[in-house]
DNA sequence: GTCTAACGTTACCGATCGGTAACAGGTTAC
DNA sequence: GTAACCTGTTACCGATCGGTAACGTTAGAC
């Protein structure tokens, strides 16, 4: 997003490293509330100021913590994902050995965090669908680095699908394992436009089910 | 995106108005860079004397055609909108009274837009998606100018598939809409990450097939 | 010929961008 | 104590952002 900065090798060999437990709580601080700008703002939006004073420092501490604002996004865009691979996880695990039951799990969540769950303590009115997909719209197309990790995410959410189609019998797995991931993503992108579940969002349990069924019939 | 500036009356009643035809070339040029920069590198991304200069000329002859860059950025989102039913017209009418050939017809377009063909003169090597949808991430959200243009352009979407799927008798017309352009938007979303058809893309028709089979029966 | 509208050019404005230098205070480990 | 580290603060850098003032040139309309 900006010029390259050698990095200040931060990780000197001296470091005492026994204080690793209750790390510094300004690097932590910063993360956090990038995530809430970057996510309900856009990456662009928001500077590396803006984001320094609302965690309460300022943008010198930013610098100590973060080498670039690239590097924060990074960050931020891995963060998001681990996010997402644990709530897919969770949702997941109660009805482990059923793989129809765990797609179906999925998409219930994906229309309920749509609706109105959100984040704990962030005050953030409404959904605004991926993250990480969002991201990619405002990633310059020559920083392989972000593109690469929004791809990578993207491809493990494709590869999971497939799986599951592939573990519930499906007769053409990767066929209905895209088809899903269009329907999920659809739904993250057309949050943008469509508040809460306003828009074709609530359509895709049954569209799932349908596709389920023609493809296991 | 930016603070607003007081329109300079530029439709003064001195106007001749006899040259119509023939009008100037220079906002023409703008406007289509413009739509070009914005949609490959997204709107925040590029600055009026970027757009200027790539057009051949300077950003004060751009001010002269435009009040602000908000305004161009509306002009961008409108004619991309333009762009847009003007495909689906062109893609529906041969198949006019059958809604399901018409459905079908715009499926397997979208995936063939997705592949290679991109605009005729524009060196686009790789679609991005919906121009639109793509722009909602970056306009703020106070901002309900822009953010109205998106939200009813992607209405409009809705309203005709659904009405493509009462024609063709769907059992609940407006499930199958929905799931059909969770389907298209999916797509586009998609196409961020994955270039060309090397995403779930194409899955598309096969996912689209089933679902109008299980909704008609 | 002259008037006018469109366009190019240069220079500038305040604001903000990402990023850095230098200094001061406070905590903690040893 | 003291040394090392973390943090806050102020001021600054060059670059770019959206937007404007003022002046010149060109070409067509009448």
């Amino acid at each position: 997003m900006s010029a390259k900065v050698a990095s200040p090798d931060a990780a000197k060999l001296s470091r005492p490293e026994p204080a690793i437990a209750d790390r510094p709580r300004v690097r932590d601080r910063i993360l956090e509330t990038a995530c809430e700008l970057f996510y309900r703002h856009g990456i662009r939006a928001v500077g590396v100021d803006a984001i320094a004073s609302e965690a309460g420092t300022n943008k010198m501490s930013f610098y100590r913590s973060f080498p670039s604002k690239d590097d924060l996004v990074a960050e931020y865009l891995t963060d998001q994902e681990g996010e997402y691979w644990k709530w897919w996880d969770e949702v997941i695990a109660p009805y482990a050995g059923d793989p129809r039951r765990q797609a179906e799990a999925l998409i219930e969540s994906v229309v309920d965090l749509a609706r109105h769950k959100m984040k704990e303590a962030s005050g953030c009115k409404t959904s605004r669908g991926c993250a990480l997909g969002n991201a990619c719209v405002e990633i310059p197309e020559d920083n392989q680095r972000l593109g690469d990790i929004v791809h990578k995410y993207k491809n493990e959410i494709r590869r999971r699908l497939r799986k599951l189609a592939r573990e519930m019998g499906a007769r053409e797995p990767e066929v209905l394992g895209d088809a899903l991931m269009l329907l999920i993503e659809g739904s993250y992108y057309t949050r943008l436009t469509f508040p809460g579940n306003t828009g074709p969002v609530s359509a895709i349990p049954k569209a799932a089910r349908a596709l389920m069924e023609a493809h296991l019939g």
